[in-house]
DNA sequence: CGAATTTGACCCGCGC
DNA sequence: GCGCGGGTCAAATTCG
């Protein structure tokens, strides 16, 4: 293979029919699985949409610059631990942590070493944080993070297909970017439809400015898990953010991938469903 | 002294 | 209905 594993691999789970290795164990080349079709069925307590975000441990240990088994990636939140459990099927335990910036904040991500690569470390993020960036961290925010944070860039989340700092990751990841691009649709339903995965989530674009960036091309990716699980199972390439040095600093922006539009998403993954049995353009590769 | 981490117990959802 | 597994809470401990 060319790189081996990926830096960053996302994943959007469902949450029920996704278990938390699913980057190593495809329940079946469909999506369309018994339970993942019920989407409208809360079976877990909360945090019905959950990101996975695969990183590299040693991109983690970098970051912390300790050897942690389970260090937290450190994004640009405060995360205080709240538990660790052993995961069935797993030698590694799975640490769960909140965020300590805002008291009511729900934003929640567990962290767990993948089993079959222990060199990855499994970050799934549930729920938005409902406050805006901590001041402390925002002016840590290395290089193209600031730019990212701008409203300006935000506020057109959908628009902006090579903003400022999106220009570095066009470079990056044209894989999605390619990939978003042919279908537009679903990008015009997302700006239309705000939604907080935990129902209170501040304005998102604002927070992940960031995003906008790479929102604007590879959104389509990171909000679907629909597709992304068809592109992991079929090319295992779900959302590959090919970064090379940078891949710290983005790192640390993953942390904060806006929730809602996992949300965006989820109102949209039924339309999506019949839609993409129609057409499945931008399903990825079919187009 | 305060904040964060650790660890055990409890609760909830799901599968059998 | 029972058991299993996962997720969260809370008390205790540790560190800054």
């Amino acid at each position: 293979m060319e790189v081996g594993f990926h830096p960053f691999t996302v994943h959007q789970e469902d949450n029920q029919n996704s278990p938390e290795n699913s980057d190593d164990s495809p329940p079946s080349p469909l999506y369309h699985d018994t339970k993942a079709t019920s989407t409208s069925s809360p079976k877990r307590r909360r945090g019905t949409n959950k990101r996975v975000v695969q990183v590299p441990i040693k991109d983690v240990e970098g970051s912390r610059l300790k050897g942690e088994t389970n260090a937290p990636p450190s994004d640009s939140w405060a995360w205080r631990k709240y538990g660790q459990k052993p995961i069935k099927g797993s030698p590694y335990p799975r640490g769960y942590y909140r965020c300590s910036s805002s008291k009511g904040c729900p934003a929640r991500k567990q962290v767990e070493r993948s089993r079959t690569d222990p060199t990855m470390v499994m970050v799934t993020y549930s729920c938005e944080h409902n406050h805006p960036w901590p001041a402390s961290r925002n002016n840590n925010q290395p290089h193209h993070n600031a730019p990212a944070s701008s409203p300006a860039a935000s506020t057109a989340t959908t628009e902006p297909e090579n903003s400022n700092t999106d220009d570095q990751l066009e470079e990056e990841t044209p894989i999605h970017t390619r990939q978003s691009e042919p279908e537009p649709e679903p990008d015009q339903k997302f700006s239309s439809l705000e939604v907080g995965s935990c129902g209170s989530f501040v304005t998102a674009t604002d927070q992940y400015g960031w995003f906008s960036d790479l929102d604007s091309t590879s959104s389509t990716m990171l909000e679907s898990p629909l597709m992304a699980r068809d592109i992991v199972e079929d090319s295992d390439m779900a959302m590959i953010f090919s970064i090379g040095e940078d891949e710290e600093s983005f790192f640390a922006d993953l942390g904060e991938l806006p929730e809602c539009t996992t949300v965006f998403r989820r109102r949209e993954i039924e339309r999506m469903e019949e839609h993409r049995r129609n057409l499945a353009p931008w399903c990825g590769t079919t187009g």
